[in-house]
DNA sequence: CGCTGTGAATGTATTCACAGCG
DNA sequence: CGCTGTGAATACATTCACAGCG
């Protein structure tokens, strides 16, 4: 009755992202050497209320104790359960332009146990070089790259022309999860996840906020 | 009484992002030589519903007709002013790393009309370098650099660390809009808007959906 | 007593269903 | 008639408020 329960109903997407945004402020907490957290003390780090983190962890189980508080170091413990991260996941990265080298130089996910464990292109130009040690390999090849490796998550950083079929390609060779940097709306079967990033659509939410408003 | 008013009520980020994606399809429409849509058909595209479309457009005016549906090309205009796209924006880039540069390639926004016009970092071996003929300037001129561009958004793709007192200074100096791509959460004042991207958080969200299923 | 955990109440977003226009 | 535009209904997310435990 330790681990973290599935959770009680359907928790919304943003009750999840919260979780990750509760659980870096965790981190900094503990690093502090802060022992114990109030949930009034951690809505007011995470800019939200008490009772919005108190429903929050409340899908998963109880996790405080009433009349203090939350042990920082075990409701980190449990944040990490409940968000999958405690074990390691392999990533594949899928287009090694700009963008997928922006992605790959990006050490922060690595604290978090995300690696990269193999990159693919279609340009013959950039396969057979290697980034830190591992090797550009041939798209065409990437069945065997998935077995090989183990990896289970896919970071899409192809041009919007490429990604469907890549996606696809990598659906069926068995990928569980898909972060979609190509700026396009990709489909994947049911039981594989999804999320996409698009820069100009979040440009675009930052110009709706401002259209009409006057400079100054 | 031809141009998109105010809307009706608040209107929700989700309905926001949605709107973008409307004018992506009806983009493709359009070239298609598509004239026409229903909201059905444009539903089916956007794998959304078809009240939930003319419910997003409907917080702006009026914009189909009984009987037939949208016309593809007024509609899509309609769109672009919703969202504050009739105009250019101009966009400093600050942070010249791997993921500013990364950004600064992305050609995709520049199609929707954004441009950044000044590069910014505190690197000075990377200071005097240019870009594509813009030339990468010290933070320090943050304040000059704004007023001689006259950009009104900032990309921030520096380290974790930097974020908040950039996004600080940027916002003294007169900033309306940030996109932050540094993996820490930053605070603008009421009048900034802001929107923050962090990858490790996306992946969290995978993972916390396969969390707990077996693979296969 | 001070806090959590949670059912109930409120607020918000989505979907329904149909009146009304082209 | 076929579709939009929209109030009403439903579903969902957040916040309240308090019982109950440490």
């Amino acid at each position: 009755m330790k681990t973290v329960a599935a959770p009680k109903a359907r928790v919304s997407d943003s009750s999840v992202r919260r979780l990750s945004r509760y659980h870096r402020i965790l981190e900094d907490l503990e690093n502090q050497g802060c022992e114990v957290v109030s949930s009034a003390r951690l809505a007011e780090l995470a800019g939200t209320n008490p009772a919005q983190i108190r429903k929050d962890l409340s899908y998963f189980g109880a996790f405080g104790k009433r009349g203090s508080g939350y042990r920082v170091h075990e409701l980190r413990a449990r944040i990490l359960e409940i968000l999958g991260l405690t074990r390691s996941w392999k990533v594949v990265l899928v287009g090694a332009g700009n963008l997928g080298h922006a992605i790959f130089s990006y050490k922060e996910f690595t604290r978090y146990g995300f690696h990269i464990v193999a990159i693919l292109d279609t340009d013959p130009s950039k396969i057979g070089q290697a980034w830190e040690g591992i090797r550009i390999r041939p798209l065409d090849g990437c069945e065997e790259v998935l077995a090989a490796t183990g990896a289970e998550l896919a970071v899409i950083a192809t041009p919007a022309a490429a990604a469907q079929a890549v996606v696809d390609r990598m659906a069926k060779a068995g990928i569980r999860g898909v972060l979609n940097f190509a700026p396009r709306e990709v489909e994947v079967p049911r039981k594989v996840a999804l999320r996409t990033v698009n820069i100009t659509i979040e440009l675009e939410g930052l110009t709706f906020d401002l259209r009409g408003r006057n400079e100054g």
